[in-house]
DNA sequence: GCTTTGCGTTTGCAATTGCAAGCACTCTGG
DNA sequence: CCAGAGTGCTTGCAATTGCAAACGCAAAGC
């Protein structure tokens, strides 16, 4: 497990940099690299870090993205259609507010599909085992409080004492 | 400005870990990495390598995007409101749940928002086009109630941050 | 008491990154 | 033919990554 995709990751970057017709000097010093060092990336012989490969992609112009694609470091574009993938890849948010963001979804979902039980008799029976079944745990009402107080700081308790 | 907060990354990590309520070798173990060096790349005393934050992602059960960002690897030109976005689509929600799912996401951000002003002290608070500054209203707590299967104390507590 | 189990942290050390300096080659042009 | 400037590539070497082993601490278990 030496080289695992390294070799494509060098490629790429060479295609994308004779593309856009610049030396190996030229895109070295645009992205704040040593030319050596490029090189080396280029043949695969090194595995650049994810701060160096950021800025290469900025030296090529291209996206981020598309570079740590191709060195496997993200698994494929997640597709964002997804409420609960979305909201966690949302760096806006706090991990608690995540959290308690995807279990008013999940109980919404589950709210809903019991109401649609109800009125229509045939229903999606997507079982999600995403999280737990069970309603939401007191502490996630206590994270939701900073709603009905004032604006400021919203104050959590994460202690748990059951074990 | 090479890093603005490298010692986020950590913080960011640490705090998921502990969201998912699990030790540092038990993310260690399913990130494939080991337990020292998780410690003190949580402590912000070194700097993982888009590999290891990857694996540490995928231990996380989190977007390596999300981690990407955090660490300053990636530019966050992605649209910030893909949740919104995502909300919108599902077509498991009510229209009401979809409204109140928005306004507890957006609330959550401008919470955010607040917290992280409050620690830099020069901030101002610009108001958003989109909705008012008030918190959620009480009818959305309403929205809430099936959550409050059993109502719990309100204290709640900003996680320790101590060092 | 005192051993075990689990937690996060500290400490050397091999392996790797990333660079400055220099190498080999080609093209221009004097 | 030999400077000069352009390209990409090789070579030591400091700095860093990442890990195995060991540490201090707290909470059970005997």
């Amino acid at each position: 497990m030496a080289l695992p995709k390294v070799g494509s990751i060098g490629e790429y970057i060479r295609e994308q940099r004779q593309q856009a017709k610049i030396s190996m000097r030229q895109l070295a010093a645009a992205a704040g690299v040593s030319n050596p060092y490029l090189s080396q990336i280029e043949r695969g012989l090194r595995k650049p870090s994810a701060e160096i490969l950021n800025q290469i992609a900025k030296g090529l112009h291209i996206s981020s993205q598309a570079l740590y694609v191709q060195a496997g470091l993200i698994e494929d574009r997640e597709p964002p259609s997804d409420v609960i993938t979305a909201i966690r890849a949302d760096t806006h948010l706090s991990g608690r507010q995540r959290q308690v963001l995807i279990d008013i979804y999940e109980s919404f979902r589950k709210e809903k599909r019991a109401e649609d039980e109800q009125t229509s008799q045939n229903a999606h029976l997507r079982h999600d085992s995403e999280s737990g079944d069970e309603p939401l745990p007191e502490e996630y009402l206590a994270a939701l409080e900073p709603f009905a107080a004032s604006t400021g700081n919203g104050t959590a308790n994460q202690e748990t004492k059951e074990g």
